[in-house]
DNA sequence: ACAAGTACACTGGTCTGACCAGTAGCCTGC
DNA sequence: GCAGGCTACTGGTCAGACCAGTGTACTTGT
């Protein structure tokens, strides 16, 4: 027979637990709201300010929201990945994770979000393909910053396509994370009209296998051209943990 | 030109925003000590609840941890997959994040883990793995929990081998939600020792694709595995979600 | 009758001050 | 040298107060 350690529980916890438990159980839905400070003080027993830090812990994790002045009280949220949008950010920014381990992930997650959008993809799915690829291609002429929107609206589509909120999301974050590592490189390259022919060439290439429900082409024209473009900023010494990752 | 809208920003925000600053900038690294409540209200000029909701924020996200009673202060803690672990199993309870998604995901992750643990392996890898095995074989006989825990760390093994943290962490973070939310069915498997006669084999089969150094053959063993043990939980019509990812 | 404007009751955000239980380290007494 | 108590702190909680702001209901002007 053991036992377990006990941890005090903090007043505040136990309000957390209730309110999260209302929201996940779907007694409270989003939109309802739930009473104002005051009144959840005397409904709980405790002090406002009890209260106030159950409710900041429920507003980081995006559970609630709360205005002042709003006389219905403060709002019940519909679950987003913002949350968790966060957190992998706030890992990934982490010690232990460089360029290497973020581009080796984003090359995972983005051929995965190509074979899956190549299988899965209807003719409305390639129109919307279509007009994305349209919009990069007049971003060429219209400068870096509209071109770059342009692109990430076209990766933002594929990965809808693939019809899974969490590929999404995952993708998204580390796209951001890798970006902000070297935007600082990225600002000083001189051909940058060469290189947005050449990501449009691509762009148009993948385009191609997805039509042609290729995923296994898609997937791998999309992990190429990650290594492509960004394996340079890459210590030489990982680089090798990039290329098994372009053999399937 | 355009004007963005301003949203109010309060007093435990921009206490919040100076301490994360600290943190992932590494000025304050993990295992030091913040001030106390009563120093940081008078080095912010805010009142005490104000830095203690600001707190709470830090410590929902596992950012740091307070103790009362102890005088060297909140401790800032190393990053940890645990908010991530919760944001993403909350997004998993949540609508649009059913089973199908998670093991889509999980396929992908772990399929990716295996590629690379085949083609990265050292010798001292594989010895481990052979341990993570024997101990899974003993495991069958001494009770499902045994085994089960022998068969996490043979994943976890795998995992560490790919040399990917983002990928240690999703992966970890993936399996427990798949675990949690069909714990219930696992629970009246008639059969368990033949399943997990069946998962040893699968495993030893693995084992023997990563010793091939057979990337290929490896993910492609390890995503069957998961689509052959966990598909039965999926609804039917979303197993074409899955069957596209064990093409490659 | 209706629109515009105003007053009010209430919201959340913040501060102050207080009390409590608990801890870590010092400091005594042996 | 060491066991034991002492003390100055810690975080957790509560109570009460003030403020700027909001929505609503009511009043007012037309």
């Amino acid at each position: 027979m053991r036992f377990e350690p006990v941890a005090p529980v903090r007043a505040y916890e136990r309000v957390v637990e209730q309110i999260e438990q209302a929201v996940v159980s779907g007694a409270l839905k989003p939109g309802e709201r739930l009473p104002s400070e005051r009144e959840l003080m005397t409904q709980f027993g405790v002090g406002r300010s009890t209260i106030r830090e159950a409710l900041r812990v429920l507003q980081a994790a995006e559970m609630i929201r709360s205005r002042p002045g709003d006389p219905r009280g403060p709002e019940v949220l519909a679950a987003s990945p913002a949350a968790l949008h966060r957190s992998m950010h706030r890992l990934a920014r982490a010690d232990h994770v460089g360029l290497a381990e973020l581009l080796q992930f984003r090359m995972i997650l983005d051929g995965s979000a190509h074979l899956l959008a190549a299988e899965l993809r209807t003719e409305d799915d390639l129109t919307g393909l279509d007009a994305a690829l349209e919009s990069m291609r007049e971003g060429v002429s219209r400068g870096y910053a509209e071109f770059s929107r342009a692109d990430v609206a076209f990766h933002e589509v594929i990965a809808r396509i693939s019809r899974n909120p969490l590929l999404v999301v995952s993708e998204e974050v580390v796209r951001g994370v890798v970006l902000e590592l070297i935007e600082d490189k990225l600002e000083h390259a001189s051909n940058r009209t060469s290189l947005m022919r050449a990501w449009l060439a691509h762009h148009a290439e993948v385009l191609d296998a997805i039509r042609a429900a290729d995923g296994g082409g898609a997937a791998h024209l999309a992990k190429q051209a990650l290594y492509d473009n960004y394996a340079e900023y890459v210590p030489a010494g990982q680089r090798p943990l990039l290329t098994p990752l372009l053999q399937s």
